[in-house]
DNA sequence: TTGAAAGCGCTAACAC
DNA sequence: GTGTTAGCGCTTTCAA
């Protein structure tokens, strides 16, 4: 059966094609009388514009493309959310795709964008394969790199430094006297890796071994992920002063490892995460962290390509650091007797 | 500056632009020679197609819709991850959009994806407006609901009797003699309704009263939720025996405020869950909760989708049911010492 | 404010 | 195996 298009709302309506068309894109630009006899008809037909017709006639997607590597992690939810917010809002469909933390599906991904004419790409992390990175350059849309800072922008780049997280975090370990600190991770992608030669950096200026330490797998980060390689850590015999976690799912899956185990956190073992997800300070005892700005992140980048795409001008190479901070809780605060301290309320 | 078309390449490659389509499209329908040549150009000009185009005229757009009510639930990170496991293998890309638990947002999510004419829409749940069932019934192309279980479904679904699953779980902790029964919830939507529905057919179904222990909120589920919403109710000289949270998330959140208020959980209070998350079976204490098959739903619905897609005959009704299932860890087992029982290899 | 003509970039159908 | 022709459904000129 055939589908409804605009010439038969047009014939139903007794005006041309064009008409019709204006009166649902630009409805002012019609008479009043008009375009009721057009929503009308749209109405009684059930008409529904063809997009793909009118991205071709237009040359005009309105769409922004986004590659994130999961949709698992909710950082990613967090980001994809404030995206949304500004750029749905303006008029624009976002396509979200995610790369698997596979460079070759991103370079698949980001094909598949350009075939759709988006009319920009925010994409996760700054590395790609040699061909994704030309693709990108080529393409002549505004180009967003985040989470990471690059030493060598597309375009826009709207990130932190993770290698100086992961390395402010180690700092504070060993600013309370730990010499054997443990890094944990899943999935060792790109941003896990930074935090990690943070982390190495650290140990090293302290004079300290850090790499027999490490217990990584490659696969995503979860409480449950935390527990295991916690558990594989102890069961082996290693048992350190403190860990620094790549993600505070697995801070998290590691204190209650801890506790089924009856190692006090932190009085036996200190750990902190990293993200500072909204869990973490609600945690018992309480998880300290690197708190990062993925909402912000999101919205900015956003801002950033609708801003680019109004300048009809080529925006050149533009670098943001969003920071971080530290956060520290009863996780990595031996003096405190979090369990015996009065809580307001508690009646 | 203009985008390089197939007549770009055709040219370069002293072929018709048809050869060009066909050698992309169906590497084997063209001659070894001419394959290698217009290969070679499309490289040369960083050819890509443009889907608008395509799709206009092939009136195929090899596209499914995906409409979820957030990304924020992990659940529903779970469900995708199979769609896009079995349709993007098929060749079919996914459009996911969101709706924000909202039925206005739904239907214009409805339309967007019907303008793009998407060959197929998967939607979450159940209820919608009446137009959106509507647009739904008169798009011609097969529709899943998924995650409920409706009296009257549009075309395919694919779901579980939520109230069944917050019945089992009300019966569960009132067959372990448990009487003052609460209830929390965060985002009071259409599933979590159900399972409260389910939960108050049980309470009176054993002569107790269930209203006056709800303590909701219309926020998203989250760890953080959970405990200030047990925190309340503690403040306010609540106690109840036993809980049933509408989502594992609320579940820990409580447990740890739990943990706080030196409150201890399966001894002085019972915790059941819903979904049974990752982190359930590895929380401590561990968590009871109602397994739902997240996963497999979608992976049904995705087969379901393109069987529809290969029979040309219009697929009628058809239901199914995926069931739920209890599991009892110590978070509602009172017998169980868990912090004293022998942990196999921790030593 | 409205309409006619042309074309966006690709593919279906049919020829050779 | 390869090419020709026509047209998908809309919007952009340009003209009235």
């Amino acid at each position: 059966m055939r589908r409804i298009t605009l010439d038969d709302v047009a014939s139903l309506a007794g005006v041309s094609p064009i008409t019709v068309s204006r009166a649902l894109r630009n409805p002012r630009s019609v008479s009043d009388a008009l375009r009721l006899r057009v929503n009308s008809a749209v109405e009684e037909l059930g008409y529904v514009p063809n997009v793909a017709a009118s991205r071709l006639a237009s040359s005009r997607t309105h769409t922004i493309g986004v590659i994130v590597p999961t949709l698992y992690n909710v950082i990613f939810a967090e980001y994809l959310f404030a995206l949304h917010e500004v750029l749905v809002v303006a008029g624009f469909q976002v396509i979200v795709v995610n790369s698997r933390y596979s460079e070759i599906e991103e370079e698949n991904a980001i094909k598949a964008l350009l075939g759709q004419r988006v009319e920009a790409i925010i994409i996760t992390g700054i590395h790609h394969t040699a061909r994704s990175r030309q693709l990108l350059a080529q393409a002549h849309v505004p180009i967003v790199q985040t989470f990471e800072l690059s030493d060598d922008p597309i375009n826009l780049n709207i990130g932190m430094s993770q290698e100086r997280a992961g390395h402010t975090a180690t700092r504070h370990l060993l600013g309370r006297g730990f010499r054997q600190i443990a890094f944990l991770t899943g999935n060792l992608d790109h941003r896990a890796q930074s935090r990690f030669d943070g982390y190495h950096t650290a140990m090293q200026e302290a004079g300290l071994k850090s790499l027999e330490m490490i217990a990584h797998r490659p696969r995503h980060s979860s409480v449950a992920l935390g527990s295991e390689l916690f558990g594989e850590m102890h069961d082996r015999g290693d048992l350190p002063e403190a860990i620094f976690c790549t993600d505070d799912n697995l801070a998290l899956g590691a204190m209650q490892e801890c506790r089924k185990r009856r190692i006090r956190v932190p009085d036996d073992i200190s750990i902190i995460g990293f993200h500072d997800l909204e869990f973490s300070a609600c945690a018992a005892p309480s998880l300290s962290s690197i708190a990062t700005r993925r909402y912000e992140t999101g919205k900015l980048a956003a801002e950033k390509v609708l801003l680019a795409l109004d300048a009809f001008t080529k925006t050149g190479i533009e670098q943001i650091d969003m920071g971080f901070s530290l956060v520290v809780r009863e996780s990595t605060s031996r003096d405190v007797d979090f369990l015996n301290r009065d809580i307001p309320g508690s009646g």
